[in-house]
RNA sequence: GGGCGACUAGCUCAGUUGGUUCAGAGCACUUGGUUUACACCCAAGGGGUCAGGGGUUCGAAUCCCUUGUCGCCCA
């Protein structure tokens, strides 16, 4: 059979994705064996793939093929999040290119065009994960907003209610007034921002006085009612008491005093405005001062901005900065800079309003899932630094708001039933929530009790938070909200590992464990592994505004599934990020084609059952038996730290550098030479063993090698094979091994320096001082092309030599050695070892240091001492020789 | 402003409890090598004051202090 010299990814790869599909290994259902789940973290259901999901997504396949190997019964659930803000954004802006305008649009209507779009773009994002080769259960694909997830959602919402953890308050929050809606402080982005800090001049009343006060938003000086100083404040003592008169408007406001106010800051004098700032509500509730809101949903101003009404915060920044200066009110202005919050997703500046929202009380809730990260450890963060950001975060948590203005999401079971802020409701149907509000109506003794009708209820037309739904994702895939005594989720849950980004460990991960807490009363994963940020190689992130992300799709075309796998994978430790190169993915490509290569290698030869095999394929045989298993042993270590690119780097030097370089090397017959039926077997299940190991991270290429080996049935697929079974680790031969290279090196140095090539077959001899074993000459004899392999006691005149430890080697060369030039390599050898006698000796003469390092340490040392003693002497004995 | 973390070879990063094998890996680079699996290859080689300074210790990349630079989170 003919095969290419090239390894062709592209039509490899589409052949088993659907062979394993045609097969179903990818599916799980409940048995005795091991359950090994992860929940994928779901993206954004019209997103398309970038860098991060490569890399998340194929460490959750590299987890889930790796735990199918070892015998578990491996579930990878998919799915895809509704993405509430992010979604009904894009969809509004589709109907505005169309013409309409969502305003006009009722509910029902918006909601059909939101399911339009979702239909339409939905799930591309899961065929391009295919094409990365993951192996996710595709049968139990999950959306957030299916009607089973939206029931759970609604269902939890009401417990919580019923538990008093949800309530209705009247806070200052974080408006988007581009979506029109509350964003939660993780949805803000504070950007530095250069401004001004604008000096105005407030008037006394019934005097001649005046205050200078620094703001640094002048348009809300509409909204104003009090000025604030501080008592220590020696400088305004004169005005305590007094009030002062808004500029523009007119309003007479009280001067309050409180040691908020910074006395360094500005002119040491603040402008109370309790409507548009956190902390100045703070204070307008600590001294009752009245609240005026001064905008309209949009961020224009309302009538209280007189005659800017209807004009935007920022056009009236202006013309009010005009006006101010214009009535000699504005004394100066001064370049600052501030930290100001945009909307994560629309970028509009946030406006701090006070509205009714729905808050769930978390400081509780949160108790559960601080103990199990910091003081159990049931969930462990990998890396573990995340640890501290995670307390802190945790520790000063405050309620959840999960109110969103927005119609794409499960709506409030919240049904109005009077026109009080408190005459509501909260059920899980209109039906439930009817009965409800009779009763409710009944023990008022309301008039409306006996009149009320079923569609006099309003529900409340708020959204719920995406997240209020994606934080019970691990169980409500598996139906364990609604129905919490089934198979699966008793079988699933809690499930294995996480794979997700730091960016998200409050908004997802940390209520995901809360959630697990409350509901199961048990953690929802073990482990949560962290990955980094992909960034370019100028280290900026990967963003659309700025084009620096690569086409994913166009990467596996170019390098391979499997190169982009391993690509992604050599440089990601647990939460660094990842600076991307594509330079990784041709590495990883290149990878691929050495193993390709390797096959065709063993294919090619010729079987011929008559010869036996050669002392040097036997000892090599097991030495890499020995170092394969020694291998193994450190892939697992990695593994159980989850260092994922450790593990795979073990992998490519033990594939790379041992098998191909060495074994296959020294077992490799002569050209168009047979092979013997021992080696072959070996070599043919060395390579089947290394296929297993390496398929999690490149499946399709093992898995191709694997039935190219021989004709196999679906049973006996890769994809479903053993991990290799612990065998035990012969370390003296590992050593002995490493020494034989040691000298086989030594050897290509001298054929190098003296340009002899390797078809010419050289003489060879040994002074063994070192004693060292026999084993490996064979090894030597062939990788080195030796004629002769002589153990000598004495040195070899008129010959080439090197030296590993204390062994001298012999390479009789006929014509002239260069006397002047092997002396000098000696001395220079020599001084070297001299000097870290010196300093060895040194060490062990220091009494201190002989009483007070670990005997091991002590041994080492004057080991050390005997190796230099040792060479020092071979090489003196060499010098003398050479005159 | 508060908190966390990083700084090791040209680049990306390992380096676990201070001491064996501690200054390492991969890539890149230099040199030599193609009828004989792979030039997407083989072999050999060069390259680091472990950010600077101070301290603890017999001994520090590792622990402590300090300065600098950068990153992230929060306000």
């Amino acid at each position: 059979m003919d095969i290419p010299s090239k390894y062709n990814a592209f039509s490899i790869e589409q052949k088993w994705y659907n062979y394993w599909m045609e097969h179903n290994y990818f599916h799980s259902k409940p048995d005795n064996r091991e359950p090994y789940t992860i929940v994928i973290p779901p993206p954004n259901v019209t997103g398309i793939l970038h860098m991060g999901h490569m890399l998340n997504n194929t460490i959750q396949d590299v987890l889930i093929r790796r735990a199918r190997l070892l015998g578990k019964n491996a579930c990878w659930v998919p799915g895809t999040d509704h993405a509430s803000i992010a979604t009904e954004a894009k969809v509004v802006a589709r109907l505005k290119v169309q013409g309409i305008d969502k305003n006009d649009l009722t509910r029902d209507e918006f909601l059909e065009h939101a399911w339009d779009w979702t239909e339409e773009y939905g799930g591309v994002i899961l065929e391009q994960l295919k094409k990365l080769g993951c192996s996710c259960d595709w049968e139990r694909t999950k959306f957030t907003m299916d009607d089973d997830m939206s029931e759970a959602v609604i269902k939890v919402f009401v417990d919580l209610h019923n538990k008093g953890l949800i309530y209705r308050g009247y806070r200052m929050v974080n408006w988007d007034p581009e979506a029109q809606t509350t964003l939660s402080d993780e949805e803000v982005v504070h950007e530095e921002r250069q401004g001004l800090l604008y000096y105005l001049e407030y008037k006394i009343e019934g005097s001649d006085q005046k205050l200078t006060i620094a703001t640094t938003r002048p348009e809300t000086i509409f909204g104003d009612t009090a000025i604030c100083i501080n008592p220590n404040d020696e400088r305004f003592t004169h005005l305590k008491g007094k009030k002062a008169i808004v500029p523009i408007c007119g309003r007479v406001i009280p001067i309050i005093e409180d040691e908020y106010v910074d006395i360094e800051f500005g002119t040491g004098c603040l402008k109370v405005t309790p409507a548009h700032d956190e902390n100045d509500k703070v204070l307008g509730d600590k001294h009752h001062l009245e609240v005026v809101d001064i905008f309209n949903a949009d961020a224009s101003l309302n009538s209280f901005g007189m005659h800017y009404e209807g004009q935007d915060r920022f056009v009236v920044r202006k013309a009010v900065t005009k006006e101010l200066e214009a009535a000699g009110i504005l004394v100066k202005t001064e370049s600052h800079t501030n930290k100001v919050g945009t909307s994560e997703r629309t970028k509009a500046v946030i406006e701090p309003r006070l509205s009714d929202q729905w808050f769930l009380k978390m400081e509780d809730l949160a108790k559960p899932a601080i103990d199990a990260v910091l003081k159990t450890g049931e969930v462990k963060l990998f890396p573990k630094k995340f640890e501290n950001t995670y307390r802190h975060w945790m520790e000063n948590i405050r309620d959840w708001n999960i109110s969103r203005q927005l119609l794409w999401g499960q709506q409030i079971p919240a049904y109005f039933y009077g026109d009080g802020k408190e005459d509501f409701v909260v059920a899980e149907t209109r039906e439930a929530a009817f009965k409800l509000a009779k009763e409710k109506l009944a023990a008022s003794s309301s008039a409306l009790a006996t009149t009320f009708k079923i569609e006099d209820l309003r529900q409340d037309t708020d959204a719920l938070d995406t997240w209020f739904s994606s934080w019970l994702w691990p169980m409500s895939v598996f139906d364990g909200i609604r129905n919490p005594e089934n198979e699966e989720i008793k079988y699933y849950y809690p499930t294995n590992d996480l794979v997700t980004g730091p960016d998200i460990l409050f908004f997802w991960v940390a209520r995901m464990i809360v959630a697990g807490y409350e509901y199961k009363d048990e953690r929802p994963f073990e482990n949560v592994y962290l990955t980094g940020l992909v960034r370019d190689k100028q280290r900026r992130k990967m963003s659309k505004s700025l084009g620096n992300s690569p086409d994913a799709l166009k990467l596996i075309e170019d390098y391979g599934a499997d190169g982009v796998r391993v690509g992604l994978l050599l440089s990601s430790a647990a939460g660094n990020d990842l600076m991307f190169d594509e330079d990784l993915c041709q590495q990883g490509k290149q990878f691929a084609n050495k193993i390709w290569n390797a096959f065709r290698l063993v294919q090619g030869w010729e079987l011929d059952t008559t010869i036996s095999q050669p002392n040097s394929s036997k000892i090599a045989v097991e030495w890499f038996n020995s170092k394969f298993q020694q291998t193994i042993v450190e892939i697992e270590d990695h593994f159980s730290k989850y260092r994922l690119s450790d593990a795979l780097m073990a992998t490519y030097k033990l594939i790379w550098d041992d098998f191909a370089s060495w074994l296959l090397e020294i077992v490799k017959p002569a050209y168009q030479q047979p092979i013997d039926a021992i080696t072959l077997k070996s070599v043919t299940t060395i390579f089947e063993d290394i296929l297993k190991i390496l398929h999690p991270f490149m499946p399709f290429l093992t898995e191709e090698i694997w039935h190219y080996i021989k004709e196999r049935s679906p049973e006996e697929a890769l994809i479903i094979s053993k991990w290799p079974e612990a065998k035990p680790i012969n370390e003296t031969l590992i050593s002995e091994f490493d020494f034989a290279s040691e000298v086989i090196s030594g050897l290509r140095n001298i054929r190098k320096q003296k340009n002899i090539a390797f078809k010419d077959a050289i003489g060879f001899s040994v002074v063994n001082s070192e004693n060292v074993a026999t084993t490996f000459d064979d090894v030597i004899s062939k990788l080195g092309n030796l004629s002769s392999f002589n153990y000598v006691t004495e040195a070899v005149e008129g010959a080439l030599t090197y030296r590993v430890k204390s062994n001298e080697y012999f390479i009789p060369m006929e014509g002239s050695i260069d006397v002047e030039a092997e002396i000098a390599k000696l001395t220079e050898e020599l001084s070297y070892t001299e000097g870290f006698l010196k300093s060895v000796q040194k060490k062990l003469s220091n009494e201190r240091f002989v009483a007070g390092a670990p005997e091991q340490v002590v041994a080492s040392e004057k080991k050390k001492e005997a190796d230099a003693l040792a060479k020092i002497e071979t090489i003196k004995s060499s010098l003398a020789s050479l005159g």
